[in-house]
Parts: structure tokens; sequence; C-alpha cells
DNA sequence: GCCAACGTTGGC
DNA sequence: GCCAACGTTGGC
């Protein structure tokens, strides 16, 4: 069992849009590193959901689960072709975002993917990257 | 909107 | 294989 964080940026697909539709495919990745992540996930596999490009809304708004493993993505064209999709569904929405600012803050995750490779859209998180996010983002807000 | 950081492309 | 030019991502 691995753990991810996958951005999207909300204005184009957010965690309401992948709510609605229960199950979303994973689509555009046009990076290589972030290819080989998707390749690499296992159904089961949680992931954080990441809203990317959203001013203070930027971060962590929630956990997604892959249910399914990587196909072509034809939204490049026929295959064949490098690029692959997953499918993820949501599991549960964050009590409150964790924003980068805090991330960035937190002493504790300053070895993160998202820190020393901002722009990497697929990245692996460590398990104990995984669990603080986590209780962050079930803290209550004031 | 700007720009830093990084990836990709293509000439040589 | 090197590297300059260019394109993209995404934070601010």
């Amino acid at each position: 069992m691995a753990y991810w964080l996958m951005k999207s940026e909300p204005e184009v697909y957010g965690w309401e849009s992948l709510v609605s539709e229960k199950i979303g495919v994973w689509d555009g990745v046009r990076n290589y590193s972030a290819r080989n992540n998707l390749r690499a996930m296992k159904k089961g596999d949680d992931a954080f959901f990441y809203h990317s490009n959203a001013g203070k809304l930027t971060g962590v708004v929630g956990v997604v689960r892959v249910v399914g493993e990587a196909e072509p993505d034809i939204t490049f064209g026929p295959p064949p072709h490098p690029w692959v999709v997953v499918k993820v569904a949501p599991v549960v929405k964050f009590k409150r975002l964790v924003s980068l600012a805090e991330i960035r803050a937190e002493p504790r995750l300053q070895k993160m993917e998202l820190m020393r490779y901002g722009r990497l859209s697929v990245q692996k998180v460590l398990m104990a990257e995984w669990r603080i996010i986590w209780a962050m983002g079930q803290q209550k807000t004031g």
C-alpha cells in the first residue's frame, strides 16, 4: 500500500467535480516522472487531492483512493503512446484545508517532494508525511 | 501577470 | 552528448 499526492487546478477539475462524478479519470498527465508514478499506483492506494494554483486555497483538500490502474490516456490520441490515466474515487474531504503555506511551515514536512520538486503533479508521499498531513486535516478550524 | 524552476526540443 | 532556446507549471 502506497501513498500519493495528486494535483489539480480546482477551476479545471476540483474536489467537488470528483465527488459529483464519483469515479474520476485522472487524465492529461504529460510528464514522465508523473506518468511513472501513475503506472506505479495500485488499486487500494490512497492519494491526497491537492488544489493547485488556487491562491490561499492552494493545498490538500481530501483523500482519494485508486480504483483503476494505469491504462492509455485516450485524451492524447489513440495508443500506442506513453501517457496513461488512473481512476480515483473520493474517500473523505478534510475538515479543513491543509494549505501549502502550512506544509511549508511544518519542519517534519520539509523533505516532501512537494517542497523539493513543486511542479510534479503526481508525487509519492511517505507514510510519516501522510499521517502528519492527515492529522492536520482533521483539526477543527477555529 | 510575473517569473523561477524545471522539462523538452533540436541544432550541432 | 551538450546546451541554448523555448514551453509549461504553479506559487506568489
